[in-house]
DNA sequence: TTGAAAGCGCTAACAC
DNA sequence: GTGTTAGCGCTTTCAA
């Protein structure tokens, strides 16, 4: 192997310094109360002395565990993740775990590379975002057997845990709130459903309340477009351009809906007199544009920092209540809408839906 | 020690299959140029046959190295730092390195303890943000001799590496340049300055060129604010409230100044006309909003990427042109503030300013 | 081109 | 409460 760098402080180093047996000096750290207080104090001394770090890989190849708890995100530009991965931080930092984060890209190849690195780094629990994953993922996480949990999704059948909120009912309920404002003609922008199951489940959440909503309903409604203002601001220009009919338009994220705002503010166009805009994340910002953006508020923090908590009890093994936790969500409604008006034959969506598919 | 896991496939099993020894398929697996083409086909049909996962608890530890890279950046929620992550992920991911992420919430002993925990996963290098560290980081950094780069900044003592510019030269670049377009009684809004010398650079970089140009200067002029849309709008108000005098507001970030435009749109004060606004970052946001943000752009993609190939390179052992690399930035003048006039006595700010402190 | 032996630094099990 | 022993799964050195 290799020959061992004589400047790196061992746990022996510090052993001989405090006259005790290595295993003492594992002990005084890992679990202070087995260790009688006089001799963990000269202990602690001599770590404090050689500025001792315990190497965690020596540690971890021994107890066959680590502290590590990997977790993929498709990137980290959007600052609906960054709320996600604070979640699992605050959790994860308190319960004196690291996090080794990956970003996908939205590529399934991209995950599984992650995946295998991760496992190859022998990550106690792993935290992916979404319901789609290639075989070989599967695989590899079916014969890892550590807790694996799926965000941002609920429904389908989860490897381990799941924790998130239906994404085909968040946007069933968008629509009909729109519907319940007077909206017939309603456009919708979704992010690329390549490979990304949650725009997929959203997209279809549009067109099946459409439909039963018997709403004015043309695919050249629909368009996609990649996450950003500007691309945001141009798919709503092409959309209203041509399909004037159109009296509202739905996206698939806050940063589409408000560059869409922030293009009709320069183009003079009305929102909502003209047109309606609705968006979905409820963004800082969206409270913040004139006038405030109606949109959905995700658990965003609460999914990273639930699905942390999942892990650390699995992880301890105490039992957890459910391997499938729905966070819900909520319809906001700015002024970027019409106000619902009470409709006799309608009945008023609930503030807070929790999915049933 | 722990017993092990049956289940887990190791490299002893691989071997078996293929009819070789664990050496050929270490071998065949980091450095397939050593081995014959027949054993190696023979060796990755078994690794595939089993799904093998090389534990690189084990390989590192045996070689004392591991392709873990630790990055400590303040905070994760600021987009900012999010094109910095992406910089270095491009790099390490073609490299295969892992990125293990910590947040230090602008506190020094969060970063302490994030750093003894990825000197303790024995991580090859190490990325952190600013030039401010407590004593103890700098003992551990030290000692554990390996590849540390100090980034968004480029002023002072490195440690060892630093990528980014200076946050003075900006500050001062940007007063400079408002200073030019007329305004003499400019507002400052800055980001919290504890533990956090960016923004105490960029402070001191308004007093002096305030200073240096002559402008009416009061302490009165000063704010500083939490990072957020919401707390631009009521620093803002209360600076415009209490100082009507103020021509402009400088903001030490983009969001802080978007959220002031905006209340300012609610509020109907024109913007430039009756006051200016100016930001730092140029985010994405800053073109959309209307009128557009004078910013400053920085090279936050560029200080992730530099960053984490002056440490490939210098793991690999190639040496670096220089050990501090300043990627300078750029004025942007968009419509929140009046546009400069030619002034004779003062000759124009080239557009890319070169720090020289 | 391939293999045998030795150990990287730590922890689990068991003894004292 | 503390120590001894035996590895964890891999890589390095050296030899064949």
């Amino acid at each position: 192997m290799a020959k061992r760098d004589e400047t790196q402080v061992r746990m022996e180093d510090v052993a001989k310094l405090a006259g005790v047996s290595v295993i003492t000096v594992s002990r005084a750290l890992r679990q202070p109360g087995k260790v009688v207080e006089q001799t963990r104090t000269k202990i602690m001394q001599a770590v404090e002395q050689t500025g001792y770090i315990p190497n965690l890989v020596a540690g971890g190849l021994a107890s066959q565990r680590t502290n590590v708890v990997g977790a993929v995100i498709p990137t980290i530009t959007n600052s609906i993740f960054a709320d996600t991965i604070r979640g699992m931080s605050d959790v994860f930092a308190a319960a004196g775990m690291q996090l080794l984060l990956g970003t996908s890209g939205y590529s399934l190849l991209r995950e599984e590379e992650l995946v295998a690195a991760m496992l190859g780094q022998r990550a106690s629990a792993l935290i992916l975002t979404g319901a789609t994953h290639s075989k070989r993922t599967r695989a590899y996480l079916e014969r890892a057997r550590i807790p694996v949990v799926e965000t941002w999704v609920v429904d389908q059948r989860p490897i381990d845990l799941r924790v998130g909120f239906s994404n085909f009912d968040v946007s069933y309920a968008m629509v009909r709130h729109l519907a319940s404002s007077g909206y017939r003609r309603i456009g919708f922008v979704s992010a690329p459903v390549k490979a990304n199951d949650r725009a997929e489940a959203r997209l279809r959440g549009y067109r099946e309340a459409a439909r039963d909503l018997g709403l004015t309903y043309k695919r050249s409604y629909e368009r996609q477009a990649a996450f950003s203002f500007r691309h945001g601001a141009e798919v709503f220009v092409d959309l209203v351009e041509s399909e004037p009919a159109l009296e509202a338009v739905y996206f698939a994220n806050d940063i589409l809906a408000i560059g869409a705002l922030l293009e009709a503010q320069r183009r003079g166009i009305a929102i909502p007199d003209h047109i309606g805009i609705a968006g979905f994340d409820d963004v800082d910002l969206a409270s913040e544009v004139n006038p405030g953006l109606t949109t959905v508020r995700l658990p965003r923090y609460e999914i990273g920092r639930v699905a942390a908590e999942l892990i650390t009890k699995t992880l301890m093994g105490d039992p957890v209540p459910s391997k499938i936790v729905d966070l819900g969500f909520q319809i906001i409604q700015r002024g970027t809408t019409r106000p619902p008006r009470p409709e006799p034959d309608a009945p008023k969506l609930p503030k807070r839906a929790r999915a049933s598919r």
